[in-house]
DNA sequence: AGTTTATGTTAACCTAGATTAAGAGATTTT
DNA sequence: AAAATCTCTTAATCTAGGTTAACATAAACT
């Protein structure tokens, strides 16, 4: 399957696509190869892509003064990843994304994404509904964090992402639910 | 100034609208108002509503398992306010939306906005943007809320939303903020 | 106006989770 | 394959923030 076809069967799930949006679509679209640890975006430089995941893994991060990071999203295959807040307000990044794995993403450059929307009202609305429901489930993810122990949040993240939990890096999960990867491990042992 | 016209200056700082499509929205709007203390909406039942605030202040939240309220969202004039992961769904709510002080607002039923911006390419496209501009924002207060202490998110609450310090409860700025009231008062001592 | 009920403050004591440090396994690099 | 560098675990100690309780103020009801 190529790589569009991997994008165009997740627009499908929501809206239905011409043959003339799909080629404006795969026109925008850059294929790139991101090898693990390298960095697609960093503090500084302002977010220029919304970042599709045909395969790998990524995370985005902060820095805090502290020099302690802070995973504010992990991504795998079929979700998109960027400094969302720099892209959305096209100002400097505060984030890093770091691949995490050698990945295969699709760019899509938000100037060109923001006439195309305007253009066609079906990726118009592809954006739409899925950026509702992605702002939905981080709703859930803000009430777990201002309601839920840490344990509660782990088991949470084990029940919502288990593909997430054998694949990454225990401290990178550790950092993702904002606690210790010490306290991490004792969370582990006390539910064994 | 119609309540219908403080939502279409609002819209006009995303997209225009033809007549037609003003037409189109006002059709699906009810306008209502709501007694202070009374909910809009309720754990168990489905949010079927976009509720825009024309003029008052509300707050959504949860009640923990131990009987505790966490606030996961406090709207004033221009915002709008609902369970979104429950309207988005459209599985049963566990939030409540609670009136905080007597206030008039403009309901539009998911049932209809969603053909609605089916058939308006432009709602579709304030809907998105919106949409996106939210998210951002709340991936910036689940940035603050894993990395940083309580009184550095008291001081960016303060910094972010200095109208709402006055108007709002302590007690449920606290529990925005995922603090114990008692503790509020001693960071507010501290800073004095 | 006076009584109830809700909100805010202060202080003493208590826990969830952080920090530090040291050792054991894994991975990477040379 | 050894050396170096990460990642994970365990345990001791420490701190941000919670809990309880008592009192002070301010709203809301009669």
């Amino acid at each position: 399957m190529s790589t569009h076809n991997k994008l165009f069967n997740n627009i499908r799930r929501y809206v239905s696509l011409s043959d003339e949006e799909k080629a404006g679509i795969i026109e925008i679209c850059t294929e790139s190869r991101i090898k693990k640890r390298q960095f697609i975006e960093q503090p500084g430089y302002v977010s220029g892509y919304r970042n599709y995941v045909i395969k790998g893994a990524f995370r985005s991060f902060f820095l805090s003064n502290e020099g302690k990071e802070h995973t504010v999203q992990i991504a795998i295959d079929d979700w998109f990843v960027s400094d969302f807040y720099s892209y959305i307000t096209q100002t400097p990044a505060t984030l890093f994304v770091e691949a995490l794995e050698d990945s295969l993403i699709l760019r899509m450059p938000y100037g060109k994404i923001e006439p195309l929307c305007k253009q066609y009202h079906s990726l118009s609305e592809y954006f739409r509904v899925t950026t509702e429901k992605a702002f939905a489930y981080s709703r859930n993810r803000t009430l777990s964090n201002i309601s839920k122990s840490a344990e509660e949040r782990y088991l949470e993240f084990l029940g919502m992402y288990p593909d997430m939990a054998q694949r990454i890096p225990q401290k990178i999960i550790a950092s993702y639910l904002g606690i210790s990867p010490e306290f991490l491990s004792k969370i582990k042992k006390n539910l064994t």
